[in-house]
DNA sequence: GTCTATAGACCGATAGAC
DNA sequence: GTCTATCGGTCTATAGAC
């Protein structure tokens, strides 16, 4: 799967640091894996039903190698939560900029729909105290989360300016009412009737989230 | 509370069936409680970190006279389920009737919304198995949600129907909307913010729903 | 031969059930 | 009040790389 750089290699004066990196490497690879079985876990179960044998299990490895690398279940949640906050700061610059600032909140509610569709959204409870902490505590993911907050907090000031957003609502508001559309369950409900694609629930939750339910 | 129909009865032979009656009516006035317990817990903390050790002590009851009741945790949640229902029909029935649809849609969202604020609302994960099997297999459950469903969707096809409501949305995403506001974690937000009265909050979060974030 | 990582048994705590 | 199952977390013996 990736390229052994010490193989073969008769100098055993280079080996050493080329050894150190392919190991490094393959720690990586791993540490890449169970952060993605982490993430398809907690979408498919949320936090509290998903174990750490599972997650094992998943992954292909021994329960004691998962906390040579992450120390808690909370830790790992954490670092699924850092993976979805930086998969989302990669789709956020990668919007084209010349668009209304309307369109870009759209687009962002519309990528956080498509992924929790996809099942590909953890869940985690909002009650679980150890694991406020830990997130609480996590660096990566405050930063994450206030540079995601941030940068969709500008859309709404601006969309707010430009008049397509209802300016008496509080930005606060309309960022967590974006943000809840990440763990809406009318979209699994939708999905579980099978009368729609889930393109069209996509587009009716938009809707409704932007257009409300009047006409 | 209830009156006591075996009190100062001098005729041993009719005390036996009012005897029984009164045992009756104590059992049921357990259950109550235990059921009132129950939903608060649920509302707290969620099924998951709700314990049956915290219901039983919550009610001042040993857990065995627990299992007396209800077989199970999840037959604990479903009755809670059943009383919210029960609760939602009294009040479903007791709203003016010459009022358009689209003002008893809104009555029903302010309400739901009112019991969440006020930590009534039992939140279920909609991801448990054994939960949702006993639910479904739960009769009294059943008839309640469609019973209430019927009423709302009533409503909701009228409002479609006099225009108030977009004609295009499915009746069933209507319905869905609706409901998810009784779980919105936007409203839990915006209360731990502090910046704002519960009765602000209501009233934000129905003019989101049903007039969208646009201006 | 040494060192590391792994697999899988194991432990303590907790919760549901009766 | 006890029994059992489960889960988060740890420990140990071993296999394999160098």
């Amino acid at each position: 799967m990736t390229s052994n750089l010490s193989s073969h290699n008769g100098a055993g004066v280079v080996t050493v640091p080329v050894k150190v990196s392919f190991k490094a490497q393959m720690l990586q690879a791993r540490e890449d894996a169970i952060v993605e079985a982490v993430n398809r876990l907690l979408a498919e179960k949320g936090f509290d039903l998903m174990t750490v044998d599972q997650v094992a299990a998943e992954v292909g490895i021994a329960k004691a190698s998962l906390y040579k690398h992450f120390p808690s279940k909370e830790d790992l949640a954490a670092a699924a939560m850092v993976r979805v906050l930086a998969r989302a700061k990669t789709m956020l610059a990668s919007l084209p900029a010349n668009v209304p600032p309307i369109d870009q909140l759209k687009a962002v509610v519309r990528w956080m729909m498509r992924l929790q569709l996809a099942g590909e959204m953890p869940s985690l409870p909002s009650q679980n105290s150890s694991l406020r902490a830990t997130l609480m505590a996590n660096r990566a993911y405050l930063d994450g989360l206030l540079q995601v907050s941030d940068h969709i907090g500008g859309w709404i000031e601006a969309a707010q300016a430009d008049g397509s957003l209802n300016p008496a609502l509080p930005p606060i508001l309309v960022l967590y009412t974006v943000y809840s559309r990440a763990c809406d369950p009318v979209l699994e409900f939708m999905q579980s009737t099978g009368q729609h694609s889930d393109e069209e629930i996509v587009e009716f939750v938009v809707t409704t989230c932007f257009d409300g339910l009047r006409k």
